[in-house]
DNA sequence: GACTTTATGACCTTTGTTGACCTTTAACTT
DNA sequence: AAGTTAAAGGTCAACAAAGGTCATAAAGTC
């Protein structure tokens, strides 16, 4: 019953489960040619399995001796991060708002006060409007991507 | 798995490492040699591994008694950082540049390797592209606007 | 039967490797 | 001293070795 792209997802994420490292490194030529598909079937897996709404994060290098790097996202307890991230999706966040969102983390001690400092510079008015159609957006996206690369489970803080 | 040009570069740096002149100098014959490569494979990994923004110069000469000389660039602490970092970064910058100068930065201890995860996350093109006009000269304008945030007095690391 | 998920193959982009040919410079000849 | 030769390093185009994309076919699902 199972198909294909199951057995793949779980082979991943058993080797995944043992890396303490909490990231695995493979090739995608090495991992179709065990589980006999084409090429592009792992690339399918990793697209629909491997996303950072299941918690996953992939990274990857072409040309000789290149790789695919999955990289486990340790969810947090009471999935606040989930939540905050399915919000910002197709939002628009206003300087303001963005201002108020990165103080509270850093309040609750999820980000330095440097790295809020960091944070808030980039995601300013001054530094955004004038270049993009739309800031707001383009605000929102960056965010939910800072918060899901904060999970990351290869960055031991 | 491991590629030759990535061994080349290993094996450079760590040379690079215990010499205490902050340079090496050796031939470009020699190192093809000890590697079983063409020597052309030499210059590949210097122009790609040993660039500016990874804090590297390269000096050569050719004839009789030839050499190359690489030479590791300090972040001299006084006051020139900015003009330098300024320069480095230009009017564009693309998204490998960027990566290449915020991996020189944590491994000087400027960033965190939080930090640096967070800044690469946000100046990817997988987020800027399609959203912005210019992604290379957004990314430019926040690069230098993050160093003079994180050179502030009032957050030290 | 219509719709969704899975699987494949053809074609593309990026990165690494080699070899043929070129330029520069020290050392050697005369 | 001038010219020649040999010993470096430089360039570039072609090829190899990865991974990416997308249209489409096949298989499930309801």
């Amino acid at each position: 019953m199972s198909n294909l792209a199951d057995r793949i997802e779980e082979y991943l994420k058993s080797v995944l489960e043992q890396a303490d490292e909490g990231y695995i490194m493979l090739q995608r030529g090495f991992l179709a040619n065990t589980f006999s598909c084409a090429p592009s079937q792992i690339n399918y897996v990793l697209t629909t399995r491997f996303t950072a709404e299941r918690g996953y994060l992939v990274e990857s290098r072409r040309g000789g001796g290149g790789y695919l790097r999955i990289i486990r996202l340790g969810l947090d307890p009471e999935g606040k991060f989930q939540r905050l991230m399915a919000e910002l999706i197709g939002e628009e966040l206003s300087q303001e708002r963005a201002n108020n969102l990165i103080d509270r983390l850093e309040e609750e001690e999820i980000f330095t006060k440097r790295e809020a400092v960091l944070i808030k510079s980039i995601l300013a008015d001054r530094i955004l409007t004038d270049w993009v159609p739309s800031a707001e957006m383009l605000r929102a996206r960056m965010m939910k991507e800072i918060l899901v690369n904060m999970c990351r489970d290869d960055i031991i803080i």
